[in-house]
DNA sequence: AAGAAATTTAGAAAAATTCTAAAAAATTTT
DNA sequence: AAAATTTTTTAGAATTTTTCTAAATTTCTT
């Protein structure tokens, strides 16, 4: 484990909710470690997606993003407060063996639509 | 609904399996109309993907790709066979918002693992 | 058909990602 | 701990992907 791979795992650990692209981990990690270079960040990004440290996903603008959690977990894409919210659903891979009728290693959810608090807002506000 | 508008949701609406790129999509279409610009493929994947006539999706390498269908499905990538299978649960729209609380305007749901197929091969064979 | 609006084109520009070869750091061997 | 080997990093060039631009074309209205 280097200090680059380090910083650039503690980055994508710090990160509470935006979801960082490639760039902005470069920047961020920049400011523990002034001389990374861009190549470290893109070479470590896949290294650790593929050891499953991180996860590639993809914002609705189409940019690539990177989330922590080795917890299995889905992504809800609100339209109403733009965020990325992560959720989970309790013995989502059980369900989905079964309903799918295969062998789940990992998933990726990804949902459009309405969070809860805008959902709340929403109807209360109306 | 233009002549190139056409060609290119004809060029993804006959893919049957790998789902093409961008730029294989701007190549096929370039087939029919030998003039089409890059410009317009993206223009067009860009109108047809907000309108949701087709999903953007993102290959195991990261690339995009897209899609046509617009009956609501997941994508099963099979290490064992190593196709990608498309599935559907019944109610799946309705269960996610429940079980996330949300409201659901549409899913996108990928299972890494091991198809029926393989798994009934697998098990008969050990 | 004339005028207005939308779309397409070709290529330039910008953004994102990968490659390269040398330097530095980490690891293994002695 | 020094030497040798392997791996990783660096800086920037190169490539790939996507967007932008301004003129030309097509489509739509009237």
């Amino acid at each position: 484990m280097t200090r680059q791979r380090a910083a650039i795992l503690e980055v994508i650990r710090s990160d509470r909710c935006q979801h960082y692209t490639a760039e902005e981990i470069f920047e961020l990690a920049k400011q523990k470690l002034p001389t990374i270079s861009r190549a470290t960040v893109y070479n470590n990004l896949r290294s650790l997606e593929a050891e499953e440290f991180i996860r590639r996903i993809t914002a609705e603008d189409g940019s690539a993003r990177y989330d922590s959690s080795f917890i299995p977990h889905g992504h809800l894409y609100c339209s109403a407060c733009g965020q990325i919210l992560d959720f989970t659903i309790p013995d989502f891979t059980e369900v989905l063996g079964e309903r799918a009728d295969c062998i789940v290693d990992s998933y990726e959810l990804k949902i459009r639509g309405i969070c809860k608090n805008c959902k709340a807002n929403n109807s209360h506000g109306s």
